[in-house]
DNA sequence: CAGGTTACTGTGTGATTTCAGATTATCCAC
DNA sequence: GTGGATAATCTGAAATCACACAGTAACCTG
């Protein structure tokens, strides 16, 4: 693991770096990113440091603002909308065909990853919950071994991340109802339409309760 | 159109050349590319190649293989099915979403651009049947004004392209039914879903017969 | 409050360093 | 002595950096 990051170019780590940032709720949507900050802040070269940025702005994790400034982009309803129907068509189907490639110690892995996410429920933990949130689906869909789907799930999941954590940090993680233990349930018995159905249900809760935030705001 | 060009800072000029070049079958897939040969063939600097290369990498139109070279993907069947899949939940979709937006001059530009590309099919002109068939769809794409769902269309599209060369670069432009007329008559009586009903056909000839060769190449 | 100046940020270039892969040379076994 | 395999070297490209340039926004002064 360690020694992984040490032997990745610059470039990547920077990537990774703030990609986690931005997923994870560390950097706060309308917030300004400047190349020379990060440059600072993690102490490498400009040039590896422009490369991400320009990754991530591909992606839609980050925005062109105007002048040359960068920074998290806040989707408004429609956005969000789009995500929303983005994330319904991609996401099921990947937990679909993750079903007949997954083995029992994956299975166990998911399961400890959603111990460690209710632990960070119990405790009030944003950032803990985003994380393993995360980490939940994103195991489960790499499981499926399909890596176009993939790479636009994780899209996706950049352009909704900030968006989740405005909305936990407003309403803590009380209430935080999810379909995992239903999708674990209809893993272990193989019942792939099961799995999409669970994902499905737990994606279509967290984006009401987003898109509840958003109709509020605006109005 | 060509005072935005000169203003663009050189990343995006190169960004752009690069994508029509893969997008319109310049670049064979599996062709290795290489910064220093585009920056010899382009006349610009190296960082403004990494920082496009890197982009087109992150929307899957380049690979990184393996080692530190990038190459134009060669997407083997399940890959292309993957495609196929998230398009025919995107494209249909944008372009329902496009029916009320299109006003009369938008019919009639698309109308322009199906002659240009019917004029291209009948001289066997496969790199203007690729561009005029690309600009069509992108073109309507781009009146549902929802730049997520857009963003996955291109992507999706970058990927795509080369396989589309390489079959009609075999089969030439002959026998190349599209039911572009069929959507441009729905658009004109405002029929969304008729709409999105024949740009659904039209993709799905246009995978099938790229999926056949795959088929047949692959035994 | 307006005009100009300053500080800062993005952009582009070329030199230098690092690295992966291929080629060649050497050594050991047979 | 020959065949094979392993190790050292060589090569070309990628990765990084430091600097020069340009444009913008903020600030300061009158």
């Amino acid at each position: 693991m360690a020694e992984q990051t040490a032997k990745l170019p610059d470039h990547q780590i920077v990537y990774r770096r703030l990609r986690e940032m931005i997923l994870f709720g560390e950097l706060a949507p309308g917030q300004p990113v400047t190349i020379q900050g990060i440059v600072a802040e993690l102490d490498v070269g400009m040039t590896p440091v422009r490369e991400a940025i320009r990754r991530l702005t591909s992606e839609g994790a980050l925005v062109f603002k105007g002048n040359r400034r960068v920074s998290v982009p806040q989707p408004d309803l429609a956005q969000w909308d789009e995500i929303a129907f983005a994330r319904l068509c991609v996401e099921p189907e990947l937990s679909r065909k993750a079903v007949e490639n997954m083995t029992k110690t994956d299975i166990s892995h998911l399961v400890s990853l959603d111990d460690q996410l209710n632990a960070a429920i119990a405790r009030g933990d944003v950032r803990g919950y985003l994380e393993f949130n995360y980490r939940f689906h994103a195991f489960l869909y790499e499981q499926a071994g399909t890596d176009v789907l993939l790479s636009i799930a994780n899209m996706l999941w950049l352009r909704a991340g900030p968006s989740l954590r405005v909305v936990l940090g407003r309403y803590g993680t009380a209430n935080l109802p999810d379909k995992h233990a239903e999708a674990l349930a209809a893993l272990k018995a193989g019942d792939a339409d099961g799995v999409a159905q669970a994902v499905r249900g737990d994606i279509e809760q967290g984006i009401a309760q987003v898109r509840e935030h958003l109709l509020a705001a605006n109005k």
